[in-house]
DNA sequence: TAAGGATAGTGTAGATTATACACTGAGTCA
DNA sequence: TGACTCAGTGTATAATCTACACTATCCTTA
């Protein structure tokens, strides 16, 4: 069944805000633009949603056909339809965003982008279309979802000390933390177990490493999350 | 500058969940079809996006057109996306809510619409499409806003009692509050300021009228409501 | 006009949670 | 072996949350 009369169409497209975690330090992920507009310029990846694939769908394989990253946990973030935010013409944009390892997520350019790299969040090329505004909706959404969510956690990697924790919930809240009460907060929320194990070849008393318990992850998640950590 | 060559174009459309409130019930605001699919059935107020509109814009039209409701502050929810939750053919819906007095708020069924009306929030007639999971979606952001940020008070009357605005937070969040607790935390906000006036003809002690410092209010929102009612 | 019904309005004690704060321990390296 | 680096730990105070029950005021009606 079709429509009567025919609506307008929109051109609708995906842009995915990557967050990286390396060794704590918060970074983004850019690609450089092979086609124009915006030619040679930095921007989010994305790309055209296919009429037979939902924007989420469009969103991960864009990131794996321009970055190569694949499994990527996508939460959606917002909508963007200002009328004039692509110099072509009227183009809608459904905006993704995503926290992944560093350490786990080699990237290479591919397809569509000339190349793809990570970037410091504070400290990286003037971006494409209207994508600043994009990556500063995403940052604040993530300081939110932060206080109220353990998803610190997926951050890091299988392993990790206390301090590369708290250093993760510092860099993304812009913020610094005592080291005591940080510790006591978490160890309390249940989802951090110790491993027995220590970290090696540092240059200093190896700290403990934890794993994250994700089995009690998905029962909380569950329920909503109703505490902070 | 048009593309290079031609992307597929989704059909755009926009939903709206609008929430009322009345003597402190929850209402939510339908409007009955009048074309196929689903001519007859309740749905949620929305339609077609125009390519010289933003999809906020869209909402705010189709709102006046199908309901009446004007000047409606409204929020973005989340883009469903899903290839099959249009029966004619693949529509893409960037859905929105709103929260009104339903006092200020008299609705009149028009043009695309056969009826509009208000229906309580658990007790409405089955829904077109995949309009009943954007309305629990919106039902769940509602609780969690409702949570963290003083929305409330955009409610009630310009003048409520504390009773009122108690029993919006109960049927909100679906629970009970003790009621020395829930005052003590809300004139703390300093959001609420007593008028000096009482009700009137009620048949039982007059409770205090208050109003909402919307001074404070915006500039409290500036800073990001760091803290609960 | 007195009694009854309805909702308004008020305080406190105890438990829990948040905050501020500084030193010792263990390992590496030069 | 001394210096450096980060790990790891406890407590006291303040703030906040929670549970809880009675009196006050106004209207209604018998």
């Amino acid at each position: 069944m079709a429509f009567e009369y025919e609506y307008p169409r929109a051109a609708l497209t995906v842009d995915c805000v990557v967050f990286g975690i390396d060794e704590g330090d918060l970074k983004l992920m850019l690609i450089q633009r092979k086609l124009p507009p915006f030619k040679g310029k930095w921007a989010l990846a994305g790309g055209f949603v296919r009429v037979d694939e939902t924007t989420e769908n469009a969103a991960l394989r864009e990131l794996e056909e321009e970055t190569g990253l694949k499994n990527v946990f996508l939460e959606q973030l917002y909508t963007f339809s200002a009328i004039d935010r692509d110099p072509r013409e009227r183009v809608v944009s459904v905006a993704y965003y995503a926290l992944v390892r560093l350490s786990d997520h080699e990237v290479s350019a591919a397809s569509d982008a000339q190349d793809a790299a990570w970037f410091e969040i504070d400290e990286h090329p003037k971006l494409a279309f209207d994508h600043q505004g994009i990556v500063d909706l995403a940052h604040e959404r993530l300081k939110n979802t932060l206080r109220y969510r353990p998803i610190g956690f997926e951050l890091l990697p299988e392993r990790f000390t206390l301090s590369q924790l708290q250093h993760l919930y510092e860099v993304i809240l812009d913020t610094t933390l005592d080291k005591r009460n940080f510790r006591r907060r978490v160890l309390k929320t249940g989802l951090v177990i110790e491993t027995g194990e220590v970290q090696k070849d540092v240059a200093h008393r190896a700290a403990q490493l934890f794993s994250f318990d994700k089995e009690l992850y998905q029962k909380l998640k569950k329920e909503g999350f109703n505490f902070e950590v």
